[in-house]
DNA sequence: CAGTGGTCTAGACCACGAA
DNA sequence: TCGTGGTCTAGACCACTGG
C-alpha cells in the first residue's frame, strides 16, 4: 500500500460513505501534506488520480471538491471477435463472403467519416464458432493508408486481427445500435428475420488517417457488451 | 505545452507513424532525460501516462515497449435521459405507469446482482420528448440503502435524476442488448411489435451497498450509443 | 547481480482566479 | 492581492526481475 494510495482510498471512502457530498470542499493540498506526513508531490499524484476519474474537481485558488457525479461514462470492452469465440471454448473460424476492391467512394455512406479518398478493399464475411455463424462483417479498407491489404488471403482469417497486427491504430469510434435482422442478414447468420441485433460500428485512424470502417452484426440472442465503471 | 506533454507527442508520434513498431523499445527514462534534459519524475510522468492510455508497457528491469496492440476498450459515454432529451432541444417529462413497495427478492433476477436483502421500490415509467416516448424504463431501488426513496414523489421527475443527485454511485455496471420490442413495450413507446431496441442496463452500488437497478428501453431507430477511444 | 522502473522527498517557480 | 493548484527539479531508496 504506497502512501498515495492510502491517500485516495481516504478520501474515495469519505465520499463513497456520504460523509463528504457533492460540492464539499476536501482538504488542501497543505493540510493532506501535515495529516499524511508526505510530500505534496505525494498528495498531487493521489488527487490527480481522483481526478482523472472524476471524483473530484480542482480549481485554483479555491480548492479541491468532491464533483457532482455527472454523465455517466463508462469503460467499454470491445474484444476482438476471434479471442472472445475461443475465450468460450469454441474453435473460431473466418468465411470470406465478398470482396472487391473499388473506389471508397462507391462504398456505404459512412466511409466519409474517415476522409478517404482513393481506392478502397471492401469485404463481406461471417465470424464462426464452431462452424455456427456468430458475426456477419462488412468492412471496408482504405488503401491509400493499407496499400498492403490488397495482397493478403482473408480466406481464414479475420482481417479485423489481421490489421490490428499490421496497423496499430491511434483513434477509434464506435456506434451501437440495435437493427432488425433483414432477410440476407437472417440468412448469414440463420436467424429468424426480424430478431434484434446488435450492431458494432467502428471507425479507425492512425495517426490522423482513416484506415477502415468496420460494422459488425450480432444476434441479440448471443451477444451483449458490458461495461464497468469504478473510480481510480 | 508543457514538457511532460511534448514528451508524450514525441512518443505518440513515432507510434503513430509506424516507425516503432509494437514490441520496440523505447529509450530508457535516464535517455529520455537527456534527450529533453529535464528530470526523471517528469519523463516518468509522461511516460505513466502513456502507460495508462495503453499505448506503452513498462518491464522493471527490461524497459518500456510499444504494446501490442490489445482488446478493443473504450469510454462509453451514457447520457442520463433528461439531459439528452433537452439537449435536442424538446421538452423532457417523465410518467409514472407503476409503482410498488416489495421485497427485492420479488424483482427480476438480475436484481441479485445487487446483493440487496430488504424491500425495495419498484417503478415502471415512461421518458417522455415533446410529449412522445422516447424509452421506456423499469427499475428497483433498495429502500435498505435509500430510504429516502420511499417517500418522493415520482410523478414528473426522473427517478434517475433524483438518484444522481441524492445519491453519488461509486460503482456502475453496464449491460447492452438488442431485443425486440414485446407487445406491452411496443404499446408503451408506440412502436409496431417486434422492432428492435436498444436496452441498457445499469447496477449501481455506493460503497459496496445495492443502489438500483434498472433497465432502459430505446427503440433501435431513435437511439445509439458512441463510444470514443483516443489514447491519452 | 546490476539496472530498470516505482515511489518518494523537500524544495522551487508560476499562472490562475477568487476575494 | 495572494493562496491555490500545476509543473518542475535534483536528488534518494527500494523492489523487482532479466541476464
Amino acid at each position: 500500500m504506497t502512501i498515495e494510495e492510502s491517500i485516495r482510498r481516504h478520501i474515495e471512502a469519505r465520499i463513497a460513505s456520504g460523509e463528504w457530498r457533492p460540492g464539499h470542499r476536501i482538504p488542501f493540498e497543505h493540510e493532506l501534506v501535515a495529516e499524511f506526513g508526505c510530500a505534496r508531490a505525494t498528495v498531487g499524484k493521489a488527487l490527480a488520480a481522483l481526478t482523472r476519474a472524476g471524483l473530484i474537481e480542482r480549481r485554483r485558488k479555491a480548492g479541491s471538491f468532491v464533483a457532482r457525479p455527472h454523465v455517466q461514462s463508462a469503460v467499454l470492452a470491445i474484444p476482438d471477435i476471434p479471442a472472445m469465440v475461443e475465450a468460450s471454448g469454441k474453435a473460431y473460424r473466418f468465411e470470406l463472403r465478398a470482396l472487391r476492391i473499388a473506389p471508397a467512394a462507391d462504398g456505404p455512406p459512412e466511409l466519409a467519416l474517415l476522409g478517404g479518398k482513393g481506392n478502397a478493399l471492401h469485404l463481406e464475411g461471417l465470424h464462426l464458432a464452431d462452424d455456427a455463424p456468430f458475426a456477419f462483417e462488412r468492412r471496408a479498407i482504405l488503401l491509400d493508408t493499407v496499400p498492403e491489404a490488397a495482397a493478403v488471403d482473408f480466406v481464414g482469417e479475420s482481417p479485423g486481427s489481421w490489421l490490428l497486427h499490421q496497423i496499430p491504430w491511434t483513434d477509434a469510434q464506435h456506434r451501437i445500435t440495435a437493427v432488425n435482422a433483414d432477410r440476407a442478414l437472417s440468412r448469414a447468420l440463420d436467424i429468424s428475420p426480424g430478431l434484434a441485433c446488435l450492431s458494432v460500428e467502428r471507425w479507425t485512424w492512425r495517426a490522423g488517417r482513416g484506415v477502415t470502417f468496420v460494422r459488425q452484426l450480432f444476434p441479440g440472442d448471443r451477444y451483449d457488451l458490458t461495461a464497468v465503471f469504478t473510480p481510480s
